[in-house]
DNA sequence: GGGCTTTCTATACTTTAGGATAGGTTCCCT
DNA sequence: AGGGAACCTATCCTAAAGTATAGAAAGCCC
């Protein structure tokens, strides 16, 4: 069978080729980025799968998956991440990815899903999907702030000012001022654009 | 040789493990974070070369080179990164590490370095420390800045007044204002707060 | 030299932010 | 019923931020 393999990473793309080729009996084009990888496509042979790395030059999200599905004819198009969560794989399948490939999967069980996606199949690990999202502990910050402040805390990551924020949440301004007040207290903030970066840096917002 | 290879992406361990001992005549010992690392560097066999990727559990940073490197006794040890920049494969350099490895380097190159750094040689690709630093297009928002609005919006990052800002660069208040002015005006925002949190959002500071 | 940009400073003013203190409501828990 | 927590409002005050306008020094290009 033949792939089309396309990641900014020549070491991990060699590599991956190498074994690819080696133990699964595939043949591997290899590509660095998306824009080669859409003229592989368009004027290279037939593929029975395309692989395309998540963070690679042109991607622009998954926007480049798009692009790539599009050139594809309903032929199965994946993508392979090391870094994306959850969600980017379910987003990748409803735009019409046959499959969402995390690097930390093992080389074996690549050729397995390689293989069962050029078929047609859909692939996704199962513990990748099911793994319980780290909703609480991404944010340590969001924890022994009220409902209030992380609504004042969102104005004050988009620039606001007070003002704006109490018209928004349909309060007075001396209101907002003490939630900020708290909120640069709790978050250890000496004024509001030292709380929105902390804010920002937690990865709220 | 022996190697040990540390890096959490199953995938790109298998294929680079498997690509190593085939072609490089090299045994490779697998682990996935930098715990593991250390204790098989402690209690496994002599390692003729130790390679570490940037971006693995346990790394800190560069804080876990340092470990690794402890435990070593002067025997090579080196970094592995898709992503780092140019400044970090010095610092690792500094740090005693013998080398710095790109992904996006070439499979074979790879053999040749790994061989290269197990006999105490240090290595880093040619063209990647030469390679010109692409500050100007990681940053599209500093293009337009002087040097003295960068120097201001830093401290905007950093949520100093513009007392502080004036103090730390030595010049009046006013000055500051006027520069704050100046910086909201470029960025498109209408506060401090919104023009700092745009400086963080395109990945200044 | 003349024009240009960048930088710094100054004065004067309005608006916003931040702090302190006090009193109020709701709701939940014991 | 009382205590506590989260929330809202008020008044008064100072400090800081932001706006406007104007002048001046230093460097660069032509």
């Amino acid at each position: 069978m033949k792939l089309l393999l396309a990641d900014d990473h020549e070491m991990v793309r060699d590599t991956l080729a190498a074994f690819l080729e080696r133990e699964g009996n595939v043949t591997v084009t290899q590509v660095a980025d998306l824009d080669a990888a859409c003229s592989e496509i368009e004027t290279g042979p037939l593929f029975d799968l395309v692989l395309l790395d998540y963070s690679m030059p042109g991607m622009d999200g998954l926007n480049g998956l798009k692009r790539a599905i599009a050139r594809r004819d309903g032929r199965p198009v994946a993508i392979m991440s090391g870094i994306a969560p959850k969600a980017i794989a379910q987003e990748a399948l409803d735009l019409g990815a046959v499959g969402f490939l995390p690097k930390t999967m093992g080389a074996k069980s690549l050729v397995n899903a390689v293989k069962f996606m050029a078929m047609g199949e859909t692939f996704v690990p199962v513990d990748f999907m099911t793994a319980e999202e780290p909703a609480e502990e991404l944010n340590p910050l969001a924890k022994g702030l009220s409902q209030r402040e992380m609504q004042v805390l969102a104005g004050l990551c988009q620039g606001q000012s007070n003002k704006e924020i109490a018209r928004d949440l349909d309060l007075q301004e001396v209101t907002i001022k003490l939630h900020v007040k708290t909120l640069c207290r709790k978050l250890d903030a000496k004024n509001r654009t030292q709380a929105a970066m902390i804010a920002k840096e937690a990865g709220l917002y």
